[in-house]
This record gives C-alpha cells, structure tokens and sequence, in this order.
RNA sequence: GCGCCCGUAGCUCAAUUGGAUAGAGCACCAGACUACGAAUCUGGGGGUUGGAGGUUCGAGUCCUUCCGGGCGCGCCA
C-alpha cells in the first residue's frame, strides 16, 4: 500500500485522462492536481485536472469533468466522483481507503510521510552564523529553529542534507574582540590603567564593552600569567600578544555559542571557518579566477542614494560586474587599500560549499542582510557555483506582560538565547518560532509560549501527543499485549467509521504530503500548523467520547471497536512525533 | 530616491503556492465536567483581504500604480 493516499488517487485520474485523450503534454499532465477541499460539501478530495487540460484537450472543462466522472465510476479506492463548479470533479474515498493508511503509519513509525521529492539532491544548508564576538541573542534565534527545521524538514523530504555554520573569524571585528578582550585580561590583572586610557590606544576604538567578555580575561590571565601584559599595548607591541587573544577569544566565544546551540537542540555538520579559508588563498584564486572570466576591473561607484555618508570621496577599487548577473551595481572585491572585502571572501565561501559537493545552497539570514542577497546570487552564478537560494528572517519583537522589550545594542539591552530558553523552555522556543512564515515579522510573546491553553500551540500539540500515550499506557494495562503497538499494525479497522475518526484518518494520510510541500516550498512553518490542525482533530475524537460514550477508546466489552481506536491513538501519536522531530521538539509522554 | 519583505476579523496569525462560500486561536455571547487528563469541547456574532486598475474559467495569491509599516543602500561584517 502506498504511503500517500492523494498521490494514488492523481496517478488513476491521470491514467483516466490519457485513456479518454492521448498524447496530452507532460507539462500540462504536471499540473493536475488532487487536493483535500476546504467545504466538506464538496467531498472529502477535488481534482483540478478537467480545467489544466481543457484547452490541450480542445475540450470544455464541464465535458472533461463528465468524461473523467464515468471513468472513474468502478474505481476501487474512489467511492464518489462528481463534477462541480467550473470543472471541479469532486472525489469521496471509500473509508476503506482512508482505514489502509492506519497500518501503513505503524509499520513506518516515524519515517511515516519521509518521501523522495528530494530525489538526493546534495543541500548544504548554513544557518546561525554569528559572529563569535558575543553571546546569542534572539535575533540569532529565529534564524537558528527555521535553519535546523528547514534542513530536517528536507532530509525527510528525499534531500540529502549538510546543516553547516560559517564562523566569520577573519577581518576587523574579531581584530576588535582581540582588544576586548585585553582589556578584561589586563583588568584580571589588576592594572592601573582606565578604560578611557586604554581605549584611547585602540586602533578604531573600544568595542565590546559587555561584561561577557570578563571569563576570556580571567581565562587569560589563568593561561597565560601576566606574559601577554608585558609586551604592551602600543601598535606596535600589540603584534606580540593579538594573534594569540585573537583565537583564544574566538575559541571561548565559539565554546559559548555551541552551548547555546546544544541548549536550543541544533546540531550542525560542519563549522567553516572565514580564516582558513583566507590563510588557503581561496579568496585570491576566486578573484583571480573572475578576472580570467573578465569579470573584474578597476573602476569607482557612484555614491549611494539616500543619505550620503559624511566622508564619502570617489575611490577606485578592484570591481566585481554584479550588473551582469541581475544586481543593481557592480560589487568591491577589493578595499581601496587593497585588501579583500568581507564580500570577497564570501564568494569564496560559496565557491568552497559548491566545490565540496553542494548542489543546492541554501542560506539563512537576518532580515538586516536582505540587501546582500542579489549580489550573493550574481556571485554564484558569476562562479557557475550551482544554486544559491536565500530564507529570510523578519525580526522577532519579544512581548512580556503585554510590553514590548526593546532592544538595543547600544544600551546593552537585549535578550539572549539563554535568557529565552530559561523563560519559556526550549520546546516553546522552537514551536513559537516555527509559527510563522519567515518572512513575515513575528511577535514572541512570553506569557502565551507557556501558557497552558489552546491558545499555545506548543502546548495544545503536546498535549495531544500525552494523551495518546496516555491512551496507550492504559490499553495495556487492561488489555495486555494484544494493545500493544505493535500488535496494532494487524488490528482489523472496519469499525473506524464515525466522522471525526474519518476526519483523524483523512488528516494523517495528508502528512507525506504535507511534508513534501513543505520542503519544496522551504517552509517549515507549515509543518507547526499540521501538527495544531492534527492535534485539533485528535481532541475533537476525544472529546466526542464524552457526549457519546460509544465513541471512548477503552471499552472492555468491544474489545474489536477498542483495538481498532487503539490503532488510530498509535498512529496520530507516531505521526505528531514524526513532526515534533521536524521541528526539533519533544514529545512528551505526560504533562506535568 | 532605489531595492527587498510585509499589510487578511477588535488582537495574533493561516489559507494546500492561481481554486469553489477567505479559516483558526484570543477577546465577546450562549452552553457542556460521575472520564482513558474539562489543561478541554460544542454553538454563535464578527471581513469591500490597505486603495484603484489589469491578466483569466477563477485572484488574498500574478502584473501596474498609489498609501502605510519594517529592513537595507560606497571599502563594516
């Protein structure tokens, strides 16, 4: 039996097609499509394939409809085809068709809904990357659960997928966090310095001045002793002790960024460093490899639009010809000083991704660095690099009491990642953020992410998996191993044939093809929204048993009815856990 | 000024990517607790999908334009 009940029922429909019209175009079969209807007046599935195919078939869609109406009247899954509307054909299964799912989800456990829309297409997915020049904070946050959901989600879809993180080691800001962190190393020491003094000899000023920094001072000093401090703090004498703070801070910073990462449940593959990637010339042979192509030269920009940057001069610098592969103006590939910029070195990054076998290139990023995406694109087809496709993160206002947290780097007020998770916990974290498309703006409000209510999705989701198990823990305990799981799978089903269990059935065997959707349209949100819809329909069952005590799970003396129940419970909590692990969440045995 | 994103019920958001009468939760109104968990459920009111044009069998979705909000806009990363 499949594992995708909509996918059988296209491929009859198409059969019906060719048989009544031969020879009509692939491309036009391509866009027929069976889908769940909205109005259970119209059935339980509508086929759009009488109106995509009437013009090819030089057909008015109602003949179409009426046509494919009496081919498919002795169909063995399709129980009632009607035309409807401008060339609906609405569909109505047998229930038996919806019942075959049920054993189908127990034997595929939670692989249940993995599909091969994918077809092993290599994807290396980057996300969170931030700068190791701090702690996390919850505008790291977003990017980090729709990254990690999104290349969960592919995986399961059939892709094959790297989940990688780029750490920008190189260039002035961890030149600055190397001064940063002196500071707190020279303060270890008890130095009689100010701050004012120090900073006054710091090439571009002072940065970092948050107190997070104080462990790399401390651990300095521990490491070292106070043999770095000799070596003083003029430029000069700085080349003796900055490379050394330089990576050492960077290695704390990255300690502490994994942590967060661990504590949010994201795991990546692989950690690329910026650094090594400049130390291995890579940036000089891509540059060197686009003059070959003639696609750099020495040029000057205009000034940017809008406001006018006090200290802007005409500059000449090496060029990269952007223009040519869809972005507004050519791109820097070099500073006017000649050294490379960050840009530069990103191509090379993305060079690097391709060449170590990455046929898709998915990035996630801030919704901050949306500017950047034409040019990234230009860069990669300019390398002929394979694809690069861009998800964007709108920012996350963060709600308490009703009250907006505003947040500023400036005043040092923000939320960090661990401040977050204590709060409201991981699960909530992950769940809330995934509740939302990525490019629309969200509100994280606190007080509902651990609300208890059905107004939390994180909670109504959860709770409908505890109570299956719930369900489940109890059907041994009065029925023995005939209601374990896995007897469940053999259980005759024919007693499933109320409305709201139909409604259960109709909605899991919609899972492989919510998942594939889902990946194909690089939108793990939908898969939060499955799992509240799925946990709605689980809940309404339940809740029939009280009004109709015919419907409860557990009745001793049905125990055909009962086994038949139990089947479904096991396959609704496999297929919410299916998704749970998408999303990263847990799926709790019990609420607490 | 330009580019990208967003604008849907009082509020927070969906809408099977162009499908039928735009749906949920919260809030509001009216109901339901002797249970495998009422931490829930049932029903009701609530809409010119920011405005105006266009494309076609069909538009919240695509195109044009305007309005409003966010992000960004020479060498930062």
């Amino acid at each position: 039996m499949t594992q995708d009940v909509l996918a059988a029922v296209r491929t009859r429909i198409i059969a019906a097609l060719e048989m009544a019209h031969p020879g009509l175009p692939v491309e036009v079969l391509a866009r027929v499509d069976v889908s769940s209807v909205r109005d259970p007046a119209h059935g339980e599935l509508a086929t759009n394939a009488a109106m995509v195919t009437a013009k090819a078939a030089g057909r008015k869609p109602a003949d179409l409809a009426a046509g494919l109406v009496a081919a498919l009247a002795n169909d063995g899954l399709i129980a009632v085809a009607a035309p409807a509307g401008p060339g609906f054909v609405n569909l109505t299964l047998y229930p038996a068709a919806w019942r075959e799912q049920v054993p189908v989800i127990l034997r595929a456990g939670e692989q249940y809904g993995d599909g091969t829309a994918g077809q092993g297409v290599r994807v290396n997915v980057e996300y969170v990357s931030a700068n190791p020049n701090g702690p996390m904070h919850i505008g790291h946050c977003r990017g980090a659960v729709v990254g990690d959901a999104l290349a969960n989600l592919m995986a399961k879809a059939g892709f094959t997928v790297e989940k990688e993180f780029y750490v920008n080691d190189a260039g002035a800001q961890v030149q600055a966090l190397a001064w940063a962190s002196y500071w707190r190393y020279l303060e270890a020491l008890g130095t009689a310095m100010t701050i004012e003094e120090f900073a006054a000899a710091v090439p571009g000023g002072l940065q970092y001045r948050g107190d997070y920094l104080v462990p790399v001072g401390e651990a300095l000093k521990a490491k070292f002793g106070d043999s770095l401090a000799a070596q003083g703090i003029g430029i000069a004498d700085s080349a003796g002790w900055l490379d050394t703070v330089r990576d050492f801070a960077i290695e704390m910073m990255l300690v502490s960024i994994r942590a967060d990462l661990a504590l949010l449940g994201v795991r990546h593959d692989v950690f690329s460093s910026e650094r090594k990637l400049v130390e291995a010339h890579a940036v000089d042979a891509v540059i060197t490899r686009l003059t070959a192509d003639g696609l750099v030269y020495e040029g000057t920009l205009e000034p940017p639009k809008g406001k006018l940057p006090d200290d802007w001069e005409p500059r000449e610098q090496t060029l990269f010809r952007a223009t040519q592969f869809g972005d507004d103006v050519d791109r820097a590939l070099r500073k006017s000083d000649g050294s490379n910029t960050y840009f530069a070195n990103d191509m090379a990054y993305h060079a690097d991704k391709a060449a170590r076998g990455a046929d898709l290139m998915i990035d996630v990023w801030g919704a901050d660095h949306g500017g950047y995406v034409k040019r990234m694109q230009a860069a990669v087809k300019a390398l002929g690099a394979g694809r690069l496709e861009v998800v964007l993160c709108q920012i996350v206002h963060v709600l308490k009491g009703g009250q907006a947290m505003r947040m500023s780097k400036r005043a040092g007020t923000y939320v960090t990642l661990t401040d977050l998770i204590d709060e409201v916990g991981r699960d909530a974290v992950r769940f809330t953020m995934l509740t939302r498309k990525s490019d629309a703006q969200m509100e994280f409000d606190l007080d509902a992410a651990v609300a208890q209510t059905r107004e939390n999705p994180v909670f109504y989701v959860q709770y409908a998996h505890a109570r299956c198990r719930s369900v489940l823990r109890a059907a041994v305990d009065r029925f023995g191993d005939t209601a374990a799981d896995a007897a469940l799978a053999n259980t005759p089903l024919e007693s499933l044939e109320h409305e709201a269990e139909l409604a259960l059935m109709r909605r899991l065997a919609s899972w492989p093809r919510t998942v594939e959707a889902a990946a194909l349209a690089r939108e793990p949100h939908r898969i939060a929204f499955f799992l509240y819809d799925l946990a709605g329909d689980f809940h309404t069952l339940w809740n029939r048993g009280r009004d109709d005590a015919a419907l409860r799970f557990l009745q001793d003396d049905r125990p055909t009815e009962t086994l038949a129940r139990l089947a479904l419970v096991a396959a609704t909590a496999l297929v919410i856990r299916s998704g749970l692990g998408v999303m990263g969440v847990t799926p709790v045995e019990e609420m607490r």
